[in-house]
DNA sequence: CTTATTGCAAACGTTTTGCACGTTT
DNA sequence: AAACGTGCAAAACGTTTGCAATAAG
């Protein structure tokens, strides 16, 4: 996976070109997310960044605008639950899908070429300009089907 | 498509098994629902409804009260757009896929055999249980992409 | 010194819930 | 009669916004 330096200094140059400029918060924000293992949700990301920077207050605000910011640049992905807001994850690994577990709401990931080219057929044959694309797999998981009562 | 008489039949059985009740506002639901051109959010089908039988009053909290009944029963399917709500459809037609234009919201549908059963093969390889699948591409339609400005 | 960014609290839109009243079985 | 369903209003939820104060370029 791309070193952190890398990618700070990829988000410095994205801030440049847009003239936003780089902060506390959004340095601790990004690193907190880099060292995040697997997906998380906003309040989760919120809660771990005050714990380690308690002294900088930083609010939940400001957790959704820099999400924002990363999204929009592809730092990040997200995935939406409905009503049960997004589950977003660093996209600094390679693409890829999700199963998701009914049962536990667990997510595990894969990717395949196949589909991916497929998809692309797709696009091209309706003229719809593919900017990105996601696929979930709902079902059970292995551990949820041998744990059934 | 499965006619309407079929789907109210199979809406009774799920009752029935479940002991819940035939009610006058249920019943309204799943024909507007059935007889719905395309996609169409809770308010949408709120507003639809009102119209069509307006001495009922039927409450915003039954509409979404019975689509989350007709969902778990798989006689609805919904797309999640975050803060933003859910679209939904009718399940009873051929299962597909959408893509989604960033633009104007716009949902596509497609079905593509390749990828359907490419979704088994990687499911059966992790002992994924698929209940259910979803995917979407995301991107600009054409229409958008000729209106650009 | 100009412009962007922040935290806070209030606002927002969607969805859910508590409750007393109605309806179905 | 018992159990479930309803409309209503209020609450909850995740997210966004307005604003005055603060920090970066």
């Amino acid at each position: 996976m791309e070193p952190y330096k890398e990618l700070i200094g990829k988000f410095q140059e994205i801030l440049k070109e847009n003239s936003l400029k780089m902060t506390k918060q959004r340095e601790i924000i990004l690193q907190t997310i880099y060292e995040y293992e697997g997906h998380f949700i906003p309040e989760g990301l919120h809660k771990k960044v005050q714990e380690s920077y308690p002294e900088l207050k930083v609010g939940i605000a400001t957790i959704y605008r820099t999400l924002q910011l990363l999204e929009s640049e592809n730092i990040v992905t997200s995935i939406s639950f409905g009503a049960n807001g997004k589950k977003y994850e660093y996209g600094g690994k390679d693409h890829h899908d999700h199963m998701i577990c009914n049962k536990c709401g667990r997510l595990i990931e894969f990717c395949d070429d196949t589909i991916e080219k497929q998809q692309e057929k797709i696009a091209k044959k309706a003229r719809f300009k593919i900017v990105n694309h996601s696929m979930q797999i709902y079902g059970i998981c292995q551990e949820c089907q041998e744990n059934k009562k």
